[in-house]
DNA sequence: CGCGGAATCACCCGTTCGTACGATGGCGCC
DNA sequence: GGCGCCATCGTACGAACGGGTGATTCCGCG
């Protein structure tokens, strides 16, 4: 974070040590007020969208998935993640036994365990604390 | 979207059509160049930031809470909202009952009702759903 | 004033869920 | 070869959930 704000900061002055420079140079004279200064004014104006875009800007895909950390701190298995999923996806016991083709007591099996290893006694709150923990968008 | 790009295009032609109006005026004669140049590459600084933070920035904010749209589109009580949050953060039927301070059967109404509205028959498809309304964050 | 919506509560009944066992087979590891 | 873990499946039972129906109170709206 401080080595982008570093980076946008040092970005800036060199725009701003570019306008100088080019004020020693009295281009400003040289050329027509109107013509520079919309110039500098889209110049500046494509800098502050780059910034900003960079700045406010798609930093949500980052904090997607906490799916390495927490799953392995939990120890949950590959089987256990899928029901998990099966289960934020609003699908019922019966549903994901017909989806993964396997039997409704499996499920309700691995389904206890994960209860077990994330502390919650329903469904519901296995959702909510698998999605507090980042193991489900 | 085309009505956002539409308003930035209006924006920029309003900051341009200001900056010719400042020429008029021969502010920029009756002000130092480097004053001038500086105020002018701040003032479009800034407005590129703004207008790049709106683009490509904070979409993230605006589906955090669909309430007031999603809400009103399916008719959700207040009640029915509060329950709804309730369900989604985990609780079963009897402590939601128990923190409301109603009677078990007063939630189990309104989660019917909810489950009508939203065209869901478990809570867990109920708070996946209203998830993907951007109801409950 | 009646009418409808919201909120509250109650009962019944069938289904689902959660839990507690046991059991089998496969796989990696010492 | 035993040990542990994972995945699979089964039975059984109590608790919770979901659906249906009905009732009451309150409040706004025409």
């Amino acid at each position: 974070m401080w080595k982008r704000l570093a980076g946008y900061g040092l970005l800036l002055g060199m725009g701003t040590f570019a306008l100088q420079f080019a004020d020693y140079q009295r281009l400003a004279r040289a050329h027509a007020d109107g013509l520079y200064g919309f110039l500098l004014a889209a110049a500046f104006l494509g800098l502050g969208i780059y910034v900003g875009a960079r700045l406010f800007g798609v930093a949500r895909p980052a904090p997607f998935d906490g799916n390495p950390n927490a799953r392995a701190a939990l120890r949950l298995s590959p089987r256990e993640l899928t029901i998990l999923h099966e289960v934020a996806a609003g699908r019922s016991t019966k549903e994901i036994a017909a989806r993964l083709e396997v039997s409704p007591n499996t499920v309700k099996t691995h389904l206890a365990h994960l209860f077990e290893k994330l502390g919650a006694k329903r469904r519901t709150e296995a959702i909510h604390k698998a999605r507090e923990l980042g193991i489900v968008p």
